[in-house]
Parts: structure tokens; sequence; C-alpha cells
DNA sequence: GATATTTCTAGAAACGATTCCAGAAATTCC
DNA sequence: GGAATTTCTGGAATCGTTTCTAGAAATATC
């Protein structure tokens, strides 16, 4: 009856079949899966035969059919707050050439900052009966998020998040390291205004640089002016707005530390337009890294995270914990890059307004 | 038999099944199917039922089963050649977007610029039969591509790429006229000596590109020195070390032209090293953009695509084709944006070495 | 109330693979 | 050569859906 369906289909490339390659090989179709899926008990004269009608036939087993059966899909969730983001894109890339090793695809699910399409993300994936989920949280406070968690099915992977109640493997960088080097560097540069303009506290990245940050102070012995820290979230225009705000006040900080490549973009742009210029007006250090930041001008000083080890790792614990391993938490070190942008010495304070 | 199973099953959410759902609410499990399809065969009573048992066993359809079944896995291949281009990234971004309106899923898979994992990434896509893929090819001369190409059963979209003997549908970006734009504003501007460093002319971006370029000179009648041009491939090295020799030279160019987020890297990090200013001792314009090139300084003159549309009209696309269009082709428009890396004065040539 | 018509439901086949089981064929041994 | 053992092969069940078919139940018609 595969037959019949053949003749009355218009696909150009008919579709060759288990059963196709076994009735050209004359033999049963259970002796064809075990030639190609080479277990033992197969006569050499089997296995030719069997070989040759696959050749012919241009025969690929059908993954759908073969997951089906096993259960597995070899199939993996990506689901990452916002793709466009260059650093994400990078762990992406990295992740999904690591898993394609081990014979694996990836679902990339781009959540672009909205929660209910985070839920929805899960909700499909679980659906689909992924074998495991690397994940990217908006918001570990969310209400969604603990329930799309609470009923997942797979073994789970964070990316610098830190979640209760549910159990799963974690890739974190350490912000707090970084962060505090990067802070002491402007404290020794004669900086006591420090700016600090970056994301949500829901997310364990920002709690982190925070602690980085209060570090820093609290190792040189100075206090922290709180009016300078602006936490909201990880969109340009949040940066921008609070940037603008911070450089449009009478206490001018005299320099700004940015979580986040959309931080940094948008506090660039609120210097820009106060025609603040970055390493001669304000000192200015970026966490996280764009690609090009070691060309323009003036380089910027930034605190460095290897996303494709970010990738890379995140997909081999994944696997591990797949394999039945207990989840672990994976800790990636930061580093602390000087450039131009903050340290060059500052002009005579400009006068605003 | 699925009661059994789910006896000695250990894992903390047993899946409950059609059957379960049609066994608790005593009914055949093509009943339930029917309900659940919306079938219009249903009784109020029978839809009841069917729906009480659907809850209480918290039951998801199986999208795998359901693929068996139907042939349509509802999944979307997408073939790029690198997504940590942000240009690329926004584009997967957007076509993810717009695919999961549809109830699509899209599976992503980055070549990183090597033709045989081009290869097998059509391959992989192939045998998961999705139901459509969108490609940006590494190169259209290649012959691994062509017979990936031959052996494909599913719609195709191609971004940017022109290939004869197969089917396909194309989302382009009309890079002729953005490029014949920024040469005619270098020559308005005084230039004469136009480098261009750019990728491969094995696809149809850079071709279309070339034609900008000269164009732009015929026009304004003016002969073209081909040792200006740098046609290789899109990686930052390349283009680093052809702007390196091209400024190096005792011909000297005064504007330079790059196509392509490497091409412009790479030039930006060359003429960073020879302590050639842009905007100052050199006119920049790159085609495509980096997220921040309004803000750096000097701001970056270029040729925009919006990629977001690119994305979005290449998944409609390809969702009208998987439902019986004829291929069509779609153009995108770029625009020539402005900036200040190109109208600035040049200062008087600088003594190179 | 018997027949014709409509509405609803259950059973079974199918999608394409894997794997268990039983039995056929080949080999060994006496 | 016949029995025992080993090696190999084919049939059938299974995964979780959808859909076809046939027949039961309900309603309408006379």
């Amino acid at each position: 009856m595969a037959k019949r369906k053949r003749e009355d289909d218009v696909t150009p490339l008919p579709v060759a079949t288990m059963e196709d390659v076994a009735r050209k090989a004359g033999v049963a179709i259970s002796s064809v899966s075990r030639v190609l899926s080479g277990h033992p008990d197969v006569s050499a004269r089997m296995a030719k035969k069997v070989e040759e009608a696959t050749r012919a036939l241009g025969y690929e087993p059908d993954i759908l059919a073969q997951s089906m059966r096993s259960g597995e899909t070899r199939t993996i969730g990506f689901i990452i707050t916002d793709i466009s983001n260059p650093l994400f894109a990078q762990v992406a890339q990295s992740c999904e050439q690591e898993l394609r090793k081990m014979g694996y695809s990836m679902i990339l699910m781009s959540s672009n900052g909205d929660e209910i399409t985070e839920s929805e993300n899960f909700a499909v994936l679980r659906r689909r009966r992924v074998d495991g989920i690397i994940a990217s949280l908006i918001s570990e406070k969310s209400s969604a998020v603990k329930s799309s968690l609470q009923n997942l099915r797979s073994p789970l992977v964070l990316l610098d998040r830190q979640i209760s109640g549910y159990e799963y493997g974690s890739v974190t960088a350490n912000h707090i390291s970084g962060t505090r080097d990067a802070v002491n560097h402007l404290i020794n540069q004669g900086h006591r205004e420090i700016a600090f303009v970056t994301g949500t506290p829901d997310v364990l990245t920002t709690r982190e640089r925070l602690k980085g940050y209060k570090k820093a102070f609290a190792e040189n012995g100075l206090s922290i002016n709180e009016n300078h820290i602006r936490l909201g979230n990880f969109t340009e225009e949040f940066a921008e707005r609070q940037t603008y705000l911070l450089f449009s006040s009478p206490t001018v900080p005299t320099a700004i530390l940015t979580g986040g490549v959309g931080a940094t973009a948008g506090a660039i742009r609120a210097l820009r337009s106060l025609n603040l210029a970055i390493g001669h007006d304000v000192a200015f250090v970026a966490i996280d890294e764009w690609p090009m930041f070691d060309v323009i001008l003036p380089a910027l000083s930034s605190v460095y995270r290897d996303a494709e080890m970010i990738g890379r790792e995140s997909a081999r614990l994944l696997l591990e914990i797949m394999r039945g391993a207990k989840p672990r938490k994976t800790v990636i070190e930061t580093h602390f890059i000087i450039r131009e942008s903050s340290t060059n010495k500052l002009r005579s304070k400009k006068k605003l307004n």
C-alpha cells in the first residue's frame, strides 16, 4: 500500500521508507532495522543486501518515527531573552555548535523581553518533547515562570539565573569579581561618584554586579551614593533616560558603569546628546562587550566574559544531566579589561546648562 | 497496558496520553480526538466529559505523534552563515517571531562559514522532515550546496542568493541602489580614490554591491581603479589585511567602503593600527549597520537595510509557498544614511611611513 | 409502531521506525 | 544421520495521534 500511495504522489522526490528498502532487498523490515542500527545478529550476506538497497533508494531514517518509538527527540530548546543581543547570539551559536556535535538540534526561541512569550515558549517546548532546555529567564520572580518550570518534564540548564524549588544545572558568570575590579579601577583613578545603570534586580546577574560594585566601595572604605544606582530593565531606553537624568542633575557623577549591552548603548546615546565626551568628560566602563569595543574611539573599558565558553558549557552540562548526572553549577570567570574610556585624564568639568 | 507502564515509571510527572483521557472520560480515543480538534460531530455531553478529563489530567497532545500522522512537523529550518553577525541575529529573531505566530517553531543552524557544516545542516533538516527551510548560503558556486538543494524535499526561501536549476522563493536587499547612493555621495564630496573591501563575489550580495559601486563611477564619467576593489571573504581578518595593504601603499585611497559587518570591523581595526582617523584622514562608509553606528565617534555613514523586515518577509514568503503559492522574489530596499564619517572635511594628507 | 433519516460514537488502520519473540536455517556434536 | 546448539530472520506489537468506516442511538415521518 505504500506503493499505491506513491503512485498518486506528486512530490518530486518520493521518500523511501524502511519498508521500501526491505521490499527492494527482499528481506523483513526488522532485518533492515537491525543492519542499519548495527545490531550484532546480522549475517554478512544480509548486511550487503540491505546496504545496497539503502544506497539505491537513497534511504534515510525518519527522525520523527525514531523519536516516536524511542521517546527521545534529540532536540534541545534554547530560550533566550533577546537574540539580537550580540553576546547572547554568540552564546547561542557556540551552544548550537556543541549540540550538533553530539547529534542534537536546537530549537531557538527568543522571548523578546516578554514574560507571556516566555511562558508560551516553555509550553511549546514541552509539547514538542524536547530532551532538554537551556534558558535565560527574563525574571526570576515572575509567577508565570515558576509554574512553567514546575510543569517541565525535561532537564534544565539556566544561564545566569537562580531559582528555588526546582532542580536545574546552571552556568553563571562570576559577575562579582569583574565588576569589583572595574569599580576598584575607577576608584583608583580618583573617581568617587560612580553611576551604575543596569537592569532589574530580579535576575542574579544584576544582584551579583551590584554586590561587586558595593564590595569595591567597601574595600576602599568609601560610602555609596544610592542615588547613583539605577536599576530598572535592560532596554536602551531605560539606560538612556537614567543616564540623561544622572548627568543633568546638580551632582554629576564623574564615571559611569553600565551593565548589559542595552544599557551601554543607551548610556552612550545619552552622553552624546548631553555633549559629554566619553573618556574626556566622563569615565566609562561597560559590563559585557560589544564586538567592536576595542576599536571604537575611545576604546571602551569593559568587563568581559567568554560567550563561546558559556554556550559550550551549557550544552555540555545539559547533556551530562540528560545522561543522569546530578545537576551542578558552573561558574565562568569575568575579566576587567582596561582601555581608553576610563584611563584618559578628564578635562576640567564642563559647565552644564 | 499504558497503566502498567505508569506504575514503574519514575519520572515525576507521568505524561497523560489521549488514551488516558479517553479512559477517564469513559469514551473512545477517537471521540477525544474529535472533541479536541473541533470536529462538528460531537454532542454537548460528550464535549463536556472530554474537556473535564483533559483538564483533570493536564493533557497536552504530543506534537510528535501528530506530526507522524499528518506528515507536517510545523518546524522550519533556518540555516545562517554566521549567527554572531548582529544583522543576521536580528533577521533570525524577527523570522522566529513571525513563525511562532503561525504556530511554527524554528530550528536554528549556523554554518559558521564552513561549507561542509552547511551541507550537513541541510541533511539534518531533511531527515527531520522540516516543513520548510530559510537559508543564507555561504557560496552559490559550491557543488555541495547544489546537491544539497537538489535533494531537498521542502520549500525553500533563500536570503540574498541566486541559484539556478532549483525553484525557491527569495528575499533580497536592493544592494545596488544603496551602494550607488553611497558612492555617489563620496564622489560628490570630492573623492576619486574609493577603496571597496568586501567578501566573495560568489554570492549575489557582493555582485550587486559591486554593480552599485561601478554604476556610480559610470554615472559620473569616472574610471575605476581596479586595484581598489578587494573581494575575498567576509571575515574581519581579510578586511583588516586588505585595508592595511591599501592604506600603506603609495597610492592611498581617500575613502573606503566596506561591505558587511565583518569587513567594517576589520577595516576599522586596520585604520586604527595605521593611526588613520576615520572622518579626518579617510572617509568611511559601511554597508550593513551595527546597532551603535549612530553613536560611536565619529558616527558612521552606512547603507542600511531593515533586518526585521527581511526576517518577517522570509517567514511569510515561506509559509505562502508551503501553502502552494508559486515561489516569488521579494526585494527589500536599502537606504544610504549620511553621518559624520563621510562628511567631515579631511585634514591635509598625513605622511605615511 | 415501523421505517427512513440524521446524529453521534467506537473500533481499527495508518504514519515509520525499533525490539521482543518465536521459529527457521545453519552448524556442531555424538 | 539425528539431536542439540547456535545463528539468523520474519512477524507482530508498540509509540500517540488522526481519520475512515460502520454501526448504534436518537429523532423524524407516515
